[in-house]
DNA sequence: TTAAAATGTTAGACGTATCTAACAAATTAA
DNA sequence: TTAATTTGTTAGATACGTCTAACATTTTAA
């Protein structure tokens, strides 16, 4: 007699960390290729070829080789019910515990996969049931619905739109220097003034009314929104 | 080339909660058998042997075949620094996140293998450095001293003697019941009478003057002090 | 447009933690 | 004190998550 120890719409760890980084990947373009997985995991890419089939199996993603990888609405759902606990760790840890932002983000990574209800409502509640934090992240709720879902990576946003920067698909300090540098922060509000049919870049103007260029990597790790 | 993904002294998720039960359920004799692991830890006796050949040879434990397995300095080490983290995360849970102590349980033991010493630090500074949980159980410093840890099982005092009870060595809803049954609690006084030398069994008198007897069994999941 | 480079897949291996079946030792009871 | 029972060990299997080596496909660039 065999006995499956998971339910069935439960994951492992490992696997609820792999769809976790498949859904925050493929946020911008909708879609997310091995060796990128393979990096943010620090595996080997036969491991995520491996873990893909059996992903798909349980139908979380849609993955056809040699092809890109989605998230289908069962894996979104099993993804932002895991950044939601991310989110609300991260959260109580800097507002209850007071600890520094730049220590939490670890230890909430070892909380988000704490099996119990109970203690993330009594998080949230504590918290007050907050719907962001504070990078600008909506916090999913209770039932894995999420505020504010139309946001758009800022190389898809239309020419001569002006949107706001809401988040970044990059959390790496490398790229958030990057973005310092060209002026361009969370909450602020760009004007997109061409986009290169060429090579993919966007030209647009910061609140300094400063003309930037940015490449079609980078736009595409900046979500926007309006 | 082999890296080593655990530093020397550490171990992994499962060797942690071998170490855990080998040494509370050792507390008592200072020993404890292969079966008696297998039925805590909810595996079968096989598994027990092999995970014990492996803590013996990582020193953790004293284990020879068709012998009591015992637990060594260091890995009495590791297992106090789990059990520090188990006991701040249970009375973390109860006085800080307001939930009852019968549903903290299953969370701390989840709580407890989180790597972070700053989480841990700061809870216990939350919790205001707190010596003894509500059981009456001593929780460990940072350096796996603990305060009082000349605890003995109750069929180890000397007979006349007066002993405080100040825990038990088996949380299981029965035992607890039926020391309660028997009109006996953590923080009472109880007079050893006499010890039988033919069944290991106690006879006590307790705080209302009455006369017990509890068998072997019981007297050694007891733990007395003073 | 084809050759080189990048990316992805398959096959086969390994370590961890677990199991069952078969056997061995120690303990208990007749 | 020997036979029965309990307890422990060994051998061999399995699932998971990972790897390397070899091969296949797709993309890029000459």
């Amino acid at each position: 007699m065999l006995f499956l120890i998971e339910n069935e719409g439960m994951g492992s760890l490992t696997e609820e960390n792999y769809i976790k980084s498949v859904y925050s990947l493929s946020q911008a373009t909708g879609e997310v290729i091995v060796s990128e997985l393979a990096k943010k995991l620090q595996v080997k890419p036969p491991t995520v070829n491996s873990m893909m089939k059996k992903l798909a199996l349980k139908k979380w993603v849609v993955y056809a080789p040699y092809k890109g990888i989605k998230v289908t609405d069962k894996g979104k759902k099993e993804a932002l019910s895991i950044i939601r606990r991310h989110r609300l760790a991260e959260l109580f840890l800097v507002n209850v515990m007071k600890l520094g932002w730049e220590e939490v983000h670890d230890i909430a990574e070892q909380l988000e996969h704490v099996e119990s209800n109970r203690f993330y409502d009594r998080i949230d509640e504590m918290l007050g049931y907050p719907k962001f934090d504070p990078h600008g992240e909506p916090i999913p709720d209770a039932n894995g619905k999420i505020l504010n879902d139309k946001r758009i990576a800022l190389n898809q946003a239309k020419e001569n739109a002006t949107v706001k920067i809401v988040a970044v698909a990059d959390d790496k300090k490398s790229f958030l220097d990057h973005l310092n540098d060209k002026g361009l922060k969370i909450g602020e509000k760009v004007l997109i003034k061409r986009k290169e049919a060429y090579d993919g870049s966007v030209v647009l103007i910061n609140k300094a009314k400063v003309e930037l260029m940015i490449t079609h990597q980078v736009a595409e790790r900046i979500l926007v929104e309006e």
